[in-house]
DNA sequence: TAATGTATGTTATACTATAACAAGTCAAGA
DNA sequence: TCTTGACTTGTTATAGTATAACATACATTA
């Protein structure tokens, strides 16, 4: 969980200005919201923001001690699962993990694209995926709340100098 | 991970005849692609059948162990991991459970709608959600090789008596 | 400022999963 | 038949992930 490239939507972009654009966004959201985006929890999305990658909650804790927060678990699941809840993270089941929203506010049914060689995770907009996954589910009468899209392959770095 | 109601597809029906089918399928499926259905492997899938939802790992090792097969993880995690891998069974990510799969043979990328009052699980037909995923994935040039595909919800029973 | 709800910190523990090695099984070829 | 090699099972040990429960601190509003 430690090291992994820098990639997230497969492409070279400027992480400091979209890591400061999310951060700006998720205080706006905060603000309209009425909710606490406490010093913890703020940290913890720049966090996600500069690693730019999946991190495991021990990861983020972690870093979150070594800057005088909290040294144990719920410290850092506190303060994913509230980022989570307010859309400004999402999870990676697959990879025991946890990504920064790169659409913080929108409403988006991401899917995650996962790479199994550099494990890269972009977040792709999946609206269509989404659709189409609840039409299925009403075919039977379920009722979708939350919903997790995820894929395992290769990103197309990957593909070229495909190894595996 | 012990109490749940059995249903999988949320609709009654004969859990004997599609369990004996399912144990019947997986049989030729190994015959034909001459995999080793020993009876570790062959009595996992059994227990998944008649479980008929989803099970931790450890649940399975537990009857696994009192039916004098080894009482340690690997055990169940081994036979497990084999059952997935020939198609014959399921991984749950969000619920860190496995369940039989209920079309084994068939190509098929299922979706799997979980109840979060009853924890049922159902296995969707989800070939348009496939296409779609993979569709969004081609978009970026990523290559899928295997996907989860889950949702949290309601089931058509618990939507009626919503207590939650 | 007292009361109330929320957030953080800590202790302890529960749950999930895999690495590594030993021993047994089985089938194919020498 | 014997042996080899691939595979399966069993076991020990440990790694990794997550949450319950309680205590303390902070913030908001009555």
């Amino acid at each position: 969980m430690q090291d992994a490239p820098d990639s997230r939507a497969f492409a070279l972009h400027d992480h400091a200005h979209c890591a400061g654009d999310m951060m700006a966004r998720a205080e706006a959201l905060s603000r309209d919201k009425g909710l606490r985006l406490t010093p913890v929890r703020r940290r913890t999305l720049e966090i996600l923001l500069e690693a730019h990658r999946a991190l495991g909650a021990y990861d983020v804790l972690n870093r979150l001690s070594a800057e005088g927060y909290g040294n144990q678990p719920p410290v850092a699941y506190r303060a994913l699962e509230f980022l989570v809840e307010q859309g400004l993270a999402h999870r990676i089941r697959r990879l025991n993990a946890f990504t920064a929203c790169m659409h913080p506010g929108e409403v988006h049914a991401p899917a995650f694209l996962i790479c199994r060689l550099c494990d890269a995770v972009a977040e792709a907009p999946a609206a269509p995926v989404r659709a189409a996954l609840d039409r299925a589910a009403s075919d039977l009468g379920f009722a979708i709340e939350r919903s997790n899209i995820e894929a395992l392959g290769l990103c197309p770095a990957c593909q070229t100098g495909d190894a595996a």
